[in-house]
DNA sequence: CTAGATGCAAACGTTTTGCACCCCG
DNA sequence: CGGGGTGCAAAACGTTTGCATCTAG
């Protein structure tokens, strides 16, 4: 599922850059094919060394310009952190309506879902007079069990008692624990 | 009430640098007047040359700093309007709970409380195991009047429709139009 | 008197840009 | 063959920092 959803992915950017008349060179894929592979956020300047480490050599330039265009196409979405970082999120073609959740003490991000922040975010939006076109919603949070215990169990390993990583529970019974 | 609410505002500030031992200077008090005497979201870069205009010279060094103060103090926040920029919102201490919704097409900001976002914002939270410290939502949005008629009229200069700036509607009665 | 604050200018990290060359279609 | 793409290095941008000087308490 994994690279046969990247060889969907590889063809959706291409399209997007056919119809702007714009081409599709080996930079541009061997760059879309590393953001979609591995699911993790990023900051340009982190990624390029990585990238580079990884891939082959494509400049700075030609990464921001891509980054750009892959923003513009709605693929990729730029998020945001606090203390003017530029996060680009690549999970909104699998999870298009996820939302952040950060903890506070290590830093550490948890994308979920929830159907109802969804509507009532409509809601709202309509009520205003608007139509919605994009939501960003972050929540900032203590770890209760970093609290607890001293140490942020549920990210720093432990597998065990949630997800690892990446989408949380995802729909129905919201109840305040 | 606004001059009355800014005494207020310096009496909080000047305690909370009293309280870390720092001092509350001419310079500082000169910064927060400007800063919470006009309610305008502002990113430093825009702010100095407008406080220099009206008020004393200080230095651009001093004001980052004071800005960073501010943050730490809770009497300020940063928020993000995404492009990166860094945005810093005084309004948070009238309006603890207020959430921003953009206008894609002429990038104003409209201030919005809804009590039913914050609760649903605190279900999730917990039920993901965290203690909620802080949320931020921003919704972007097309103004129907903007789509329908060609103008954006809700904000360029009709201020009969609807609130001019800052805070709408404000409680009950979610309904999706 | 002294810890802390200020102002300046230089340094910083990230992103953008101008330009010559290159290559895909 | 031509319009776009790339890479490089320089510039731009917003922010932070080191340091000498000043000032509030």
């Amino acid at each position: 599922m994994d690279s046969k959803s990247l060889k969907a992915i590889l063809g959706q950017a291409q399209a997007f850059f056919a119809s702007k008349g714009l081409r599709f060179t080996k930079q541009r894929e061997a760059l879309v094919t590393f953001i979609f592979r591995n699911h993790e956020h990023f900051r340009p300047e982190d990624l390029i060394p990585k990238f580079r480490k990884s891939d082959g050599a494509v400049s700075r330039a030609t990464i921001y310009r891509t980054i750009s265009l892959l923003v513009e196409s709605g693929m990729l979405r730029e998020i945001s952190l606090g203390g003017g970082e530029r996060l680009y999120d690549p999970n909104f073609l699998k999870s298009p309506h996820h939302n952040h959740l950060i903890c506070v003490d290590c830093r550490k991000i948890v994308e979920f879902e929830d159907p109802n922040i969804d509507i009532m975010q409509n809601c709202i939006t309509r009520r205003l007079g608007f139509s919605p076109t994009q939501k960003a919603l972050r929540i900032e949070g203590s770890c209760d069990m970093l609290r607890l215990l001293g140490t942020c169990k549920n990210f720093k390993g432990a597998k065990g008692t949630r997800g690892s990583r990446h989408k949380s529970t995802s729909g129905k019974a919201i109840r305040s624990r």
